[in-house]
DNA sequence: TTTAAAATTTAGGCGTGCCTAAATTTAAAA
DNA sequence: TTTTAAATTTAGGCACGCCTAAATTTTAAA
């Protein structure tokens, strides 16, 4: 069985490793609030179970199992934050509740969550199956454009924002259901409003 | 700060106590499949913490605190069933997903969750604030009835089945939005439909 | 009332994950 | 290259909550 604590550690690596920062030691223990000698106890244990491989004094790296586990836990811990969101909780609560609901939340509760938080976004006729709005990504989440929904007139206008299709696209901040997504195109940031960002359809990363 | 552990017993003692089983040892350690030396044990620790009366070989009595607590546990896990179940979560899991989440979910968070799940019961005009719909109890949850709403009729129609104000009902099923609820009224059990339970207002217990 | 069975407690241990203090190794400065 | 500082690991311990086996106490049967 799969603790807590090895699922709060490998999501915490995974998100060192997404964010290009080195998983050391070190690193890793400053993320967590615990003692260095804690978190070499952990990553040794965590080498032995395959989810990592780990070289003494120099740090860890991820194996496909490890970064697995690490975005599931990720992606658990992104679709309680939207949905705390939506329930009104204050924004200054709602990564550390999150962070605890993660651990607890079964793969098909999370689905289920994620559904009524989502609602059921209907895709122009045709579009491929594995296409979504940009508005169903969630924060930190990366997608390709596939295509522009809309008028000539849409299209115009978010090519002039560098957004054609085959861009990618890093979702930063969407907060739920009102006000702008914040992304990041090509190293550049925007703000784009939700009516124009949920015609943009995109295949998440 | 109080342990999931300390949470999961006074639930269950409570639960004993509710239900008018006896809270001794071996009924507790029973209930939450642990080695009667394993209760033994917390007994005497949730004792030293004012939680309840521990008595050697004779059992236990809940404080105020602790029937405080054993209650607050009870009602999230109530809460989190209801929820996952208007989530269509199967029910085979209902219970043990509800009774790990119980234990993670603040109290503005249940309080949310409740209102989400329970939409806005509107009251008929003039009525005390402390009553609700009896569509609204949880599980396991008492009430008596303070009045009727409706006409003349549906009152009539009650009063046949004995259900008049100052009676008290428990509710021992009540599926979220459809179905009739199963209620026990004077140690009779009948079931009666949604649309009817909601015209019965009552005082919670 | 004596005796056997059932309930309960005591004793000794285990696994998990954390901590501090003391090595040890690696990196940076002189 | 030697010295010092920073990073990392090792060692020894602690709190929790669980378990089994062996007492002890209570209850029920004879
Ligand atoms: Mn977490
Ligand atoms: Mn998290
Ligand atoms: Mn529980
Ligand atoms: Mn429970």
């Amino acid at each position: 069985m799969i603790t807590e604590s090895v699922e709060e550690y490998l999501e915490t690596i995974y998100r060192l490793y997404e964010r290009g920062v080195a998983t050391t030691t070190t690193n890793i223990a400053k993320e967590l609030k615990v003692a260095p000698a804690s978190a070499t106890q952990m990553l040794k244990k965590l080498a032995k179970q395959g989810y990592l491989k780990y070289t003494p004094y120099r740090g860890v790296t991820l194996t496909a199992k490890g970064k697995r586990t690490g975005k599931e836990i990720l992606r658990k811990h992104r679709v309680m934050e939207k949905f705390l969101g939506t329930l009104g909780i204050p924004k200054s609560k709602i990564h550390k509740e999150a962070c605890e609901l993660e651990h607890h939340i079964p793969h098909d509760l999370e689905r289920a969550i994620y559904q009524k938080v989502e609602g059921e976004k209907p895709l122009p006729p045709g579009a491929p199956s594995d296409v979504v709005p940009l508005t169903s990504l969630l924060d930190g989440q990366k997608g390709v454009i596939s295509f522009i929904g809309g008028g000539r007139g849409a299209s115009q206008r978010l090519a002039d924002l560098g957004l054609t299709p085959r861009t990618e696209i890093t979702v930063i901040k969407s907060a739920l259901f009102r006000g702008p997504l914040l992304i990041s195109v090509r190293g550049t940031t925007l703000a784009i409003g939700r009516g124009v960002a949920s015609r943009i359809f995109v295949r998440a990363k």
